[in-house]
DNA sequence: CGTATTTGACCTGCGC
DNA sequence: GCGCAGGTCAAATACG
């Protein structure tokens, strides 16, 4: 057993974290936390947005730690203090699915508080996510979502149409760049007058990422204009980066003509859901 | 009793 | 090669 006091977690790093990454998927290549932290954390692509957040709809977690609600389910594997950054970073992942390899971070705008900073990343290199089953924690909590994980390597696809208006940014985003899903369902209850969705370069780079369908990842900043987030998950968030797009929710301006669905509606889609 | 959340520790990756 | 930072996992605790 542990011969000092790495108990499972030297197991899980010293013996094959690779291998053990989430629960050991022989067939499957690495694709969770431990993976992405081998294979380049830092060089995976991960989708960043910042969304301001009224207050209305973020609250729904009675004050708790929980960020806005989306249509799947989100649980908090850890949180972190980011160097230079007086807010901490939480790290969610995604219950809906047994499989499902999307991860979120959330943390507070440094410049703005009251902004939310979502970075979503999902990586699936995989088709067969069955295989691969949560953390303890996981096992209980996947389930009350719709979308079969035995096919869906990701959420499902949410059809809710969310208007963000785009700045100025919105240059290399690609389709696949489009926030959509029910991820951002809660967008409309959250800014339905002034949202602003930030969305980092990254994001282009990610739209990249779906086409590989390998790993993409969103971050959204949520402008909390009361405090209706959570004060002890967001308590300390981060800071958006500066090169960040800005969605609207009530008309996209400034969106790129291959991004306007229609007038000045954007369809935000799941950096990676969808595939199939 | 079950589930979710929180904290701590360890590992990996990148930068200098 | 060493150090720093970030990210993830596991276990424990708390709440429903």
């Amino acid at each position: 057993m542990d011969a000092t006091f790495n108990n499972n977690r030297h197991q899980f790093y010293s013996g094959d974290p690779l291998d053990d990454s989430d629960e050991k998927a022989p067939d499957s290549p690495p694709s969770t936390s431990a993976a992405a932290a081998k294979k380049g954390r830092r060089g995976m692509k991960k989708k960043v947005v910042s969304v301001r957040i009224n207050g209305d709809s973020s609250r729904n977690s009675s004050g708790s730690t929980t960020p806005p609600p989306d249509s799947w389910a989100w649980r908090k594997y850890g949180q972190k203090p980011i160097k230079g950054s007086p807010y901490p970073r939480a790290y969610y992942r995604c219950s809906s699915s047994k499989g499902c390899p999307a991860r979120k971070q959330v943390e507070r705008n440094r410049l703005d508080p009251t902004m939310l900073v979502i970075s979503y990343s999902c990586e699936h290199n995989h088709s067969g996510p069955v295989s691969r089953n949560i953390n303890n924690h996981h096992k209980a909590a996947a389930v009350g979502k719709p979308g079969s994980p035995e096919s869906v390597p990701v959420h499902p696809e949410p059809e809710v149409e969310v208007e963000v208006e785009v700045e100025e940014k919105f240059v290399d985003m690609g389709e696949e760049s489009l926030i959509t899903g029910d991820e951002f369902s809660w967008f409309g209850e959250m800014e339905t007058t002034s949202s602003t969705v930030l969305e980092n370069s990254i994001f282009s780079g990610c739209s990249s990422g779906l086409g590989d369908s390998l790993s993409s990842d969103v971050a959204m900043l949520f402008p909390m204009g009361d405090n209706d987030v959570d004060d002890s998950l967001f308590a300390d968030l981060g800071e958006l980066p500066e090169c960040s797009l800005v969605f609207r929710h009530g008309g996209a301006r400034g969106l790129a003509a291959d991004e306007q669905p229609a007038a000045g509606q954007r369809r935000i889609t799941p950096w990676c859901g969808t595939t199939t």
